[in-house]
DNA sequence: TGCAATTATATTGTGTGCAATATAATTGTG
DNA sequence: CACAATTATATTGCACACAATATAATTGCA
């Protein structure tokens, strides 16, 4: 039974290892994503192109779990590299749609084996991979009720 | 056998809902935290000190792992809402200690349930719980040799 | 149809987070 | 003992992240 002050103390959080995991892989990312000049929020706006062709602003926001705040100015860095284009549709004018350059496509070939990099840096066995998987989305889900 | 273009998807499984899961338990925080007026960082920091009185920079640092680049301007924050006092200590003047103001001090009474509220609404089993942990400060050991 | 709600995106302001660099104090070495 | 290396913290610059607010286009309803 642990006391209150005991509860309190960093080693015994849940939450922090958490935060701090989640740096730490976003840093396991920045030597393959520094050779494609971009950031990990943004690699995360290309897996989604690269899987959509084309997405509005708003459905970028819902994937990635992020809002216009923060994916206005990045879309705007990534047009400004030259990775996509935005565009506001014909029919709709409030509606931005977002699709990929060429140079945006083609980051795709270089990008593909930064997955397998990154499963072997962090080094988990296929268990520990599931459970994790598994009890991160189960937490997402139930908050996002 | 699963072809890149699943394995992309599959790992998007992986590192994102680590990356977005430290998102969603950074904001449970914010409700109890917002009325303390602190950030989560800020509550680590406090954290830290309440469990060991006083620290320098560098051990908080160290402990969080952040850098100083994060930590000085976060801690003269602190100071400026008189939660924490900056002093360089006297026989090595490169050296600046944190210590509690009265007012960090009684803000650790306020603070002392939010692990308890948290845990109820991470809603996770001790299984799930115990697991997390262990692999995630696996992962963190690993990482700094 | 007119105009108040709604919707989609943008903007503002504040606080991290980190790489790179700077500064000042201390230490180590010839 | 001088001074180059090291150490501790600070600063700069850029990119998120998010709450709050703004703006412009579209929808819905009296």
């Amino acid at each position: 039974m642990k006391s209150k002050e005991e509860i309190l103390k960093l080693e015994h959080q849940v939450c922090f290892p958490i935060y701090t995991l989640s740096k730490e892989i976003v840093s396991m990312y920045r030597p393959y994503l520094d050779e494609l000049d971009i950031s990990y929020p943004q690699y995360l706006v290309l897996m989604v192109l690269w899987e959509e062709q084309q997405a509005t602003v708003s459905m970028i926001c819902e994937k990635l779990y992020l809002d216009t705040g923060t994916i206005t100015p990045m879309l705007k860095r990534m047009e400004a590299k030259e990775l996509i284009a935005r565009t506001r549709q014909k029919n709709d004018e409030r509606v931005v749609q977002i699709t990929l350059t060429q140079k945006g496509k083609d980051l795709k070939k270089k990008a593909i084996n930064i997955p397998y990099k990154l499963l072997e840096d962090i080094d988990l066995t296929q268990e520990e991979l599931v459970f994790l998987r598994s009890i991160t989305t189960k937490i997402l889900k139930k908050s996002n009720k």
